[in-house]
DNA sequence: TAATTATACACAACCGTTTGCGCATCTATC
DNA sequence: GATAGATGCGCAAACGGTTGTGTATAATTA
């Protein structure tokens, strides 16, 4: 039946009073007598008035908005970041606006241009693996639209990001192996294109120089992270004349095809090969031989903190003056989590 | 440096003409002579002009944006219906804004409030578990704002919905073990005040009684879904007087748990005990001891469709006369995959 | 050549709300 | 009783586009 939402003239028409003390009664201006306020007031509440945000975010030339674009919304580490981002947006009274970019450079760069367009006040990005250039974000600085990079950060200067660094993670991991006995220790890890493989890379080495114990490169094999790359470098390290009898796996997918192909050379889990992985999988409590530990990322603890950095960001006072604009680098450190129910 | 966004006045000021010569311009307007076209979009390009998206709906009354409210965005279901929504709404050219209930019937009416308020152009939403009332979604539907309900669908008349029809899963599951030999088949199914749990007993009925089978009631148990309801559970089917050979759960963590408590017993999985799931985890692939089959529920298909019928509805021609408006009870089948692997 | 018709642009209203400013009316002060 | 200050409200501009209508100039036709 009703068919536009009431607006502020209807109200104005209808108690034969001007649009400006409607809005005025309705914001609880000081200007107002108490009568008109109380006659507006009642008069909206039976009209079901809600102003109309979008009008407002034009006038003010803020849209309360944030956008938020990552790869994969069905990836759980992204699923559950967007969660964590959408409660601080939510607590903070901002909207999300989600996108995702497949890892597809060109919807991604697509995308920031509609982010844009629509005037997001900000941005939370976790970058395509596939994004080779920048020059689509440069644009938005330009319009001091705030950008934080998540997880996935490019490698460029004068960012904020939040991003959870894997080398302590590592760190620990391998010298919770050390400390279990284990002498040889094997890595399966990601294309060297990544600076995630790095980071575990130096993790790893890290631990074993502080144990004093010698570092051996080619216990550490890469990986393309498919089923038939992880076999290939299960192999290589069950064939490596110093034969592991443990290994840190690149996340919980390659962990558990590693431990199936393990297990399928009659090696047994958790007595002869310990694995220890990065979590990405929130069953794998669920699994049989699982990894004796796990890396832990907490995406949505990541989602919150980035989250909120960009609202600070939006929310803080313009940096007119020529004074250097601090970037905010947000590490959150990753920790060992030993599965409890081995 | 440059602050604001240019806008069409600037252009219209720098080249002497006014502002709606220029909207034309760029519009390609017939109106508009060749020349200046020219001059309007190549100064416009320099200028890195892009229209004011937040403007144009406010003038249009059209946000070309679709709201989407979920209970858990870390829900691997909901994930990948969001996938699918998202990717509708980009190929349409919408935009998507999320929020998530938590399962909080208070929450939930407060977004459904906000994305009123945001004059989304029609809202897509999988009830809360806790929500009892409906009147929230009545206020919507006077503002002609389409609502399809998805997944979870309330107990309430003339509304659209896609959601997925257990029942034929169900009975093509237990139908599936039959045919394998299986004659007492037990289930493990969710609280009976769940619709879903109904879909899955009537499944189960209609597969053994098609058969000639006599329908055993004592072989369906109930179950809060707890790892302890499920071990519960479980050993009501074991002590069973007729022992299942073979068991449908109600869902993969069901699954994964109870295959757990049957191996800790000495049951031989696959051997002496089958089981069969619902597909709500991605990885059950990796996995050791698992269902020998699964109903899919294809979560990324039923976000695509359930997108697809809101922007359907949203762009149809307005129901102005009094005729009768259909509604959209879009049921897609649930399908029994065979586990592959096994 | 005058009348007609395109052509190419400008003017102005409009969407819903906020907000600075101006202007009455009333009350208080001297 | 005149003046000052407070009180309560209206007017109008502004945000950035779109679009219907008006109009001057140029091209076409009779």
């Amino acid at each position: 039946m009703s068919d536009k939402p009431t607006t502020i003239k209807e109200i104005a028409k209808l108690l034969n009073i001007s649009v400006s003390t409607v809005s005025r009664a309705l914001n609880d201006h000081s200007s107002i007598g108490l009568i008109t306020k109380m006659r507006v007031k009642k008069l909206a509440a039976e009209l079901n008035y809600e102003p109309n945000q979008r009008a407002i975010q034009f006038l003010q030339g803020k849209s309360h908005t944030i956008g938020v674009i990552l790869p994969e919304l069905s990836e759980s580490f992204f699923s559950a970041a967007i969660s964590g981002i959408e409660d601080i947006a939510y607590k903070r009274n901002y909207t999300v606006l989600l996108a995702q970019s497949h890892d597809d450079q060109d919807r991604e760069k697509l995308l920031v241009e509609k982010m844009k367009t629509q005037r997001v006040d900000g941005l939370l990005i976790s970058v395509s693996k596939t994004t080779s250039t920048y020059e689509h974000f440069e644009a938005l600085k330009k319009l001091n639209i705030p950008i934080v990079f998540f997880d996935r950060i490019p490698p460029i200067k004068n960012i904020h990001f939040v991003a959870s660094n894997l080398e302590t993670g590592t760190y620990e991991a391998v010298n919770f192996l050390l400390k279990k006995g284990h002498r040889t220790i094997g890595m399966i890890n990601g294309p060297s294109t990544l600076v995630a493989s790095a980071e575990r890379k130096n993790g790893y080495i890290k631990a074993m120089t502080s144990q004093r114990l010698k570092f051996d490169p080619s216990l550490i094999v890469g990986c393309d992270l498919s089923d038939q790359g992880t076999k290939e470098a299960m192999d290589t390290l069950l064939h490596h004349k110093r034969k592991p009898t443990a290994i840190v796996t690149f996340n919980d997918y390659v962990a558990l095809f590693a431990i199936r192909h393990a297990r399928s050379l009659q090696i047994k889990i958790n007595e002869d090969l310990d694995f220890v992985s990065y979590a990405n999988l929130p069953i794998i409590n669920y699994m049989d031989y699982t990894p004796i530990a796990s890396v832990e990322q907490f995406p949505y603890k990541q989602g919150k903190k980035a989250a909120n950095i960009l609202l600070d960001l939006i929310n803080k006072p313009r940096n007119d003056s020529g004074t250097e604009q601090a970037y905010f680098n947000i590490v959150v450190e990753s920790e060992l989590v030993i599965n409890q129910s081995k």
